[in-house]
DNA sequence: AAAAATAATGAACAGTGTTCAGCGGACAAA
DNA sequence: TTTGTCCGCTGAACACTGTTCATTATTTTT
């Protein structure tokens, strides 16, 4: 059986070869931009061998996605030390929105690229994602039994909380902080001082 | 000098023949998607045509931008109507949400497209953004003429309440609101909530 | 009517994602 | 060891993309 072994760790390897070479050029020119021949070139063997690994290029996509929440959970992992919840509701946000600034193409990848979502979404894809999304809510959840946001609805809390912070990450990921170049602030400055306001008004909420 | 002037508005007809099959094709496909030759086709004109009267995609593609912004500021125009200030930031708000919700593809052109955004923002294209932020920012210092948001930086208050918006637009554009699917709700049932419970913070705030 | 200027064409170029007939080396059976 | 069957891999080919430009057609000026 060590022949099927050897044959099965190989694909394996030939897989992430791809993945690693698929992961940095993405990144580099984003999802349009990333030819197939680019990837197969930076590896080494000929286009149509990746065809023979992957579906097509919204399957290479895919696999990236999937990194890009599995790196995205492993930095809220610390969270769970916070004993306060409103104190981790508040970590988890900055954890967050400093992964959007840090790792911007994987944010974009993850939120707000639309190329292969054709495969709909809420699959297997999105297990992480649901993952995530469930930690926010139990969050808020633990914030209510200590008497904050009562009587509010955790769906949509949670989705009001989301897209704050998405909002920010998403204006910093393609580039419309510039509309305060006129004043001279720098995205960093914007994203920092409009948390502090956010979370100021949660406290106050 | 009748025969210029027929010529420069035969020029702006051709111009805007062009925009109309563009906007109906790149709202339709996206713009990656959109091809010069399905413009061609639509106006039955061949595809080295449309660079007689556009440099290339992406001055087609800032042409829509622009429409996008001044129809937007059109359904802004009624605000001017709404004495209180704060009255009037929350129907800017619902209108902007409604904008989004109402010409989907216009909003993602305007606030999340990446692609010809190589030209730079902030030049005439960001204009009527501008316009648009400068409104904003005007509302809200009216607000703390009235005594609220004391104290608060206006450039970041603007742009936490703008990103506010944007999120929720931008989750709703890009179907990333499916991730509530599982709980059985629907994006405009999340973005009234959300936003409802957006306007009760800001109140207490 | 001839000449000049303008407008439109569509083939061509360099690029894209994807497919597939065929090649060559590794493996199993003789 | 030789034979025969796999199977990973190739690279040419297909149908598409944005863009350019020599050529042709039309209109205006002389």
């Amino acid at each position: 059986m060590t022949i099927a072994n050897r044959k099965q760790r190989e694909k394996e390897e030939m897989r992430s070869l791809i993945l690693d070479a698929a992961r940095t050029i993405f990144l580099e020119k984003g999802y349009e931009q990333a030819s197939i021949r680019a990837i197969a070139e930076k590896i080494e063997y000929s286009p149509g061998t990746i065809y023979l690994y992957f579906k097509d290029k919204d399957e290479i996509f895919h696999a990236l996605h999937e990194e890009g929440f599995s790196r995205m959970l492993k930095k809220m992992q610390p969270l769970q030390h916070v004993q306060d919840p409103f104190e981790r509701l508040k970590a988890m946000g900055a954890v967050y929105l400093d992964f959007a600034q840090n790792n911007r193409d994987f944010y974009d990848l993850m939120f707000i690229l639309q190329a292969p979502i054709k495969h709909e979404i809420d699959m297997e894809d999105w297990k992480m994602g649901h993952q995530t999304l469930d930690y926010l809510k139990n969050i808020l959840r633990e914030c209510q039994e200590q008497g904050r946001f009562r009587g509010r609805d955790i769906n949509y809390l949670s989705f009001t909380i989301w897209s704050m912070v998405h909002g920010m990450s998403a204006l910093y990921c393609r580039d419309r902080c510039k509309a305060y170049h006129d004043v001279n602030l720098e995205p960093k400055e914007l994203m920092e001082n409009g948390y502090k306001i956010f979370i100021s008004a949660l406290e106050k909420f």
